[in-house]
DNA sequence: AGCCTGACGCCGC
DNA sequence: CGCGGCGCCAGGC
């Protein structure tokens, strides 16, 4: 049998979204490790791609790649609609990438107490 | 079932 | 430090 439930990942994934505060962001790779799937990176892609965030007011514009990169950004409204999210708190992004990412990458990981 | 693709990530070179 | 290769897993054909 499976233990993996499709909609309890896509739930997961929303869910972790959400807890990225204003003015930071976080990448795939930890929003897979941080629900217990640290191979399912692709798939929290894949899942953000299809989260309608202009209706369901998930901050998915808050999650990059582990590099910084606004791989994503092909799937908003505009060309320049994920940059001008972050931007309007403060992150600021060059050459498509988030500048400074190291300090404003968000760990869910670390945050997040589950001990 | 096999092959290709994708909002990824890590390791080499 | 950019670039390619490979592993990863689900979906569409």
């Amino acid at each position: 049998m499976s233990n993996f439930d499709k909609a309890d990942f896509i739930q997961a994934v929303y869910q972790m979204v959400k807890t990225v505060p204003r003015g930071r962001a976080t990448s795939y790779g930890a929003i897979a490790r941080s629900i217990g799937y640290p191979n399912m990176s692709r798939m929290v892609g894949t899942v953000l791609g299809n989260c309608n965030s202009a209706e369901t007011g998930i901050p998915a514009y808050r999650v990059v790649n582990s590099q910084g990169i606004l791989s994503g950004k092909d799937a908003f409204g505009t060309p320049t609609e994920m940059q001008e999210k972050l931007a309007e708190e403060g992150v600021m992004v060059e050459n498509n990438r988030i500048k400074d990412w190291k300090r404003v990458f968000w760990d869910p990981m670390k945050e997040i107490a589950t001990d």
